[in-house]
DNA sequence: GCGCTTATTTGGAACGATCTAAATCATTTA
DNA sequence: TAAATGATTTAGATCGTTCCAAATAAGCGC
């Protein structure tokens, strides 16, 4: 089977050009939609583009303009739901202004923050939308971003502290607040002896969730007990090993307060194992409301976070970003509900 | 609080060159570790580089050499796991070798598919990888992307037929097989009425594991009746709201092979909405194998995939394909297993 | 038909890298 | 010491676009 496809080289507008008889300068006016070329000029100029199968080369473009027409997207873990889901928000947003998305994924790992950062800077991203790997610090970002590029730092802080990292934006979830949601929650279905389980200290997210239901139980006169607060990896799995630990001392709690969806569901998981039936014998509740929680069984009292409207936010602030770029640091705190389900009911013997 | 920050223009190789009494040549060629250059001058210009913060400008250099550092990776549903895994899995293959993810979401919208396609293309890819949106076809694929840039196609068949076509590689799943092996584990566990639930037939994924579905029952000789076939959008949701078309008519099935793990829960969910208990009083099987299916209630008999397995192995494909331009056309059908859980088990009257 | 204004078109130098072929320098060899 | 060899370095064109300033064409009043 022969084939006779020749290797053609890729048009240029030189070919369109020469191919009606006209100037490189005037197609590249049609391209661009300028008013100052003649209808008639431009209806040739147009058929000729089609004729020839022409497609636009935005990088040469953007090295003569000096401007960039990508952003690049730096997540922690792409895998899990929560992130695939603002990944799609954030790639929606850029689209439809005309960017498009340079994605690199760490795996929570820092050494592979660095040196995916490292890579995509060198495509000349117009701005970097990272949410930071468990660990990662001020320092390491900015040698490998340098000083030009805007940076949105969504869903964690770095650790360190730099001049620079002042100025950079931030889009936060409002981590207190909801851990204390689901704690005064939890106290008003009746409940006093409460854990907070899973996620690890060295999350910024995890500590905050961590003071909110500090914050809870405090105003409320409850007391904490030392074997009430459980680290664990932010994973199911790992949430499923480690349900033990939260009996392991008297008093028990009845209920936990849990680091995100997933480390409550495997909480729920590893209680069903014991013979503890979540929902009636223990009330759970999560964090950024997963598709799943609706659907578990019980179903998940969480706080919703809506991960795709917070992707199309974080790239709206991006953008804005682009457009100001003397204007102040702004950091939102993204507000989230409570979804109230049936892991959270009141405790048996009340 | 005034900024005395001025705008630095960027560094480039002029730069390091004045710097260090040496021509840009000779700069370019420490950059790509050439032996040539003396290496007392190597120390020196490398030197420079740091001092001055220099960031390598690939567009600029891909420009020059015709050649690309990004590959596209087109989705149809970014959001969904399964693709959030294969994504990561492509992401992670395509750093190693040195390139750059261009994503694209297209929202199952052929419209948005063919935008996605032509603004993607426009930054020079080196190839694209597209797992298509339901109903695309081959016309408007190669009109969007032309004839130069190399597709490797995922997942699913473009509807529609045309010479380029058949010169993409494809990477598939085993549908048919899969589907089959559902059927005849399910029929092994003893159920002679088996359904086959969800998806629309207009998508080939779907087709293919229909078919399988009925090779499986045809060999065994069992009858397959019409009701039996329910088409749904290929999410939870529409599996929850049409699971009472199973037993509108006699006679009723017993057992349901699912076009895959979201429409597998939502039919679970459905049928116990029904008092009908998955698992005891009647058998599910799934397909994909996602996260979610080990820890459902019950857990879910499904054909594993490995999607982040299938990114790396499209990533290599891709890249395979780069080197050896020339190349045959392959076809890669991915093996699929099957994993036996809690949700198939015999029926209740045997 | 001439100057004038307004519309349209255009050559050539950028952008930041790489490539080619040729220049320069350092060593040997005759 | 001159020519030859090998090791380094470099000037200048080039990739495909956009910008600038200047050229050309067209329309108009007199």
């Amino acid at each position: 089977m022969e084939s006779t496809t020749s290797i053609r080289r890729k048009i240029t507008l030189n070919d369109i050009a020469a191919g009606c008889g006209v100037s490189r300068a005037t197609v590249s006016l049609v391209l661009r939609g300028s008013p100052l070329v003649n209808k008639h000029t431009r209806a040739r100029v147009e058929d000729e583009l089609r004729r020839q199968g022409y497609v636009y080369n935005r990088a040469a473009a953007n090295l003569r303009r000096r401007t960039s027409s990508s952003i690049a997207l730096v997540l922690n873990e792409l895998a899990n739901p929560f992130f695939a889901e603002f990944a799609s928000g954030v790639d929606e947003t850029l689209g439809e202004a005309g960017f498009v998305t340079l994605l690199g994924n760490t795996g929570e790992s820092v050494e592979r923050e660095q040196a995916v950062l490292s890579s995509l800077i060198e495509h000349g991203p117009g701005g970097i939308i990272l949410s930071p790997a468990e660990g990662s610090d001020a320092r390491h970002v900015l040698d490998a971003v340098g000083a030009q590029t805007p940076v949105l730092l969504f869903n964690r802080e770095l650790g360190g502290s730099l001049p620079e990292y002042a100025h950079w934006d931030r889009l936060m979830l409002d981590n207190q607040h909801g851990a204390r949601l689901a704690t005064l929650h939890l106290i008003a279905q009746g409940h006093r002896r409460i854990a907070f389980y899973g996620g690890h200290g060295d999350s910024s997210s995890c500590r905050q969730r961590y003071a909110g239901y500090v914050d809870a139980m405090t105003a409320a006169g409850l007391p904490i007990a030392a074997h009430w607060r459980v680290e664990t990896a932010p994973t199911r799995m790992d949430a499923v090993r480690a349900c033990g630990e939260l009996f392991t001392a008297q008093p028990t709690p009845t209920a936990a307060v849990c680091y995100n969806d997933a480390v409550a569901l495997g909480l729920m998981l590893g209680l069903n194992q014991r013979g503890v039936q979540p929902g009636k014998d223990f009330a759970v509740t999560g964090f950024d409301d997963v598709a799943e929680a609706a659907f578990s069984t019980p179903p998940l009292t969480t706080l919703a976070t809506d991960p795709r409207a917070r992707g199309r936010q974080a790239a709206q602030l991006l953008l804005a970003r682009l457009s100001k770029p003397q204007a102040d640091a702004t950091t939102i705190v993204a507000p989230v509900t409570l979804v109230v389900r049936e892991s959270s009911a009141a405790p048996r013997n009340s």
